[in-house]
DNA sequence: GCCATATTCTATATTCGATTAAACACACCC
DNA sequence: GGGTGTGTTTAATCGAATATAGAATATGGC
């Protein structure tokens, strides 16, 4: 029987010697829904891309949906303490552009580096059956409740152009920033071009 | 039999009386494909939404990639054809700054209005089978370089930032555009202020 | 009102994919 | 060198979805 059936964000790979089968399969899951969207992704895929057979996932999964809801939140759990430990890392007098700042670069180097989950979550997001995203949707609100914070520091030091309603201004950012999933890729050039082009572009954006 | 298989853009509302049915479904898929993404896409779902039995498509379609094929190809030509109209209708010596602006509302227009197809595009455009997405991206590829064009021109007068790379810059933009498809609805208040807000916020993080 | 054609429906064949059942392998323990 | 538990496999089940066949119904011309 599984060892264990819906965990939480501790480490995985760390577990029990014998099987990372487990963390192989959520990895080779959130491979394939990125590829092929929720609807299309099929076990047989998911055991393909881990090398076992697709019966083998019921022995750590109970079905389909677990498997998919946990990729889709282990997902935006670690997005969101990606973003939570950017900002801790900051000096305390760090100042609100500094901190938008840093969490361009922290959305950026997560989605593109944990990129399968990244785009599992940014493809899949508003298109899940309300019981599969459930977890990972109130993570992705506590994602943009800290970007909220971060807009309304800017706000409220007078550095956020008064045509720029905060919500909007805030969503338009995060598209920006989440459709890189779609089209960046490593032949481009370094990640660092893209992160310094796209802190600039967000801070003009914003500032007066 | 079929009147047509797989036709062009031509206004499909005004073809022979009787049968709109054909652009029904069109209409009927598009909406699915927007919701539930390619593989998603049931064709009872389709018919149902267009009110008939999911046989009748097949009087109108040979397949339901041919249909979903088409919605994509006849969403993509339209969102292209709305912004190359956009820019023509500019008086000849509108400057690049105006054609950017005048982009813009043309691209978030078409996208929250004509929505389900350009959800539809948005959402599935890359991650189709080889064959469904290829007249589509075709056009897709088209659009964007009407966009480069703008971007380029932005450049040869001296009006992009030095610290954009054009390619990034168009990408980053579009992002931000697309991904209004994802959580704009016109409860948030009249598209007018989006169209406000993101033009500003566009010109902004492009100019010097 | 009647025919011919256009359109849509009611079965039905067939395929594909999730899940379950049951068997197999292998390690470690004694 | 048999027994137990953990992973993993192959074989069987079952439902859902595409597509086909052929019957049934509309619709327009006369």
């Amino acid at each position: 029987m599984p060892q264990r059936t819906t965990d939480t964000t501790e480490p995985e790979s760390s577990g029990p010697k014998s099987s990372r089968t487990r963390e192989r399969l959520l990895d080779a899951a959130a491979l394939v829904l990125a590829r092929k969207g929720f609807a299309g992704t099929r076990l047989s895929d998911i055991a393909e891309e881990a090398a076992v057979q697709a019966p083998a996932i019921y022995y750590y999964y109970p079905s389909r949906e677990d498997l998919i809801e946990e990729v889709m939140f282990v997902g935006a759990a670690a997005m969101r303490a990606h973003l939570t430990d950017a900002l801790a890392a900051l000096p305390a007098n760090a100042t609100p552009v500094d901190r938008i700042s840093t969490a361009v670069e922290a959305h950026l180097r997560h989605e593109l580096e944990i990129s399968d989950y990244a785009k599992a979550i940014i493809r899949n997001g508003n298109q899940l059956p309300e019981q599969v995203g459930r977890r990972a949707l109130a993570e992705i609100a506590g994602y943009n409740d800290i970007w909220r914070t971060l807009v309304a520091e800017l706000e409220s030091t007078g550095q956020l152009r008064a045509d720029v309603e905060p919500a909007v201004g805030r969503m338009i950012v995060l598209g920006a920033l989440n459709w890189a999933a779609e089209w960046w890729n490593p032949e481009r050039g370094p990640i660092g071009e893209l992160i310094r082009t796209a802190q600039s572009m967000v801070l003009h954006s914003l500032r007066p």
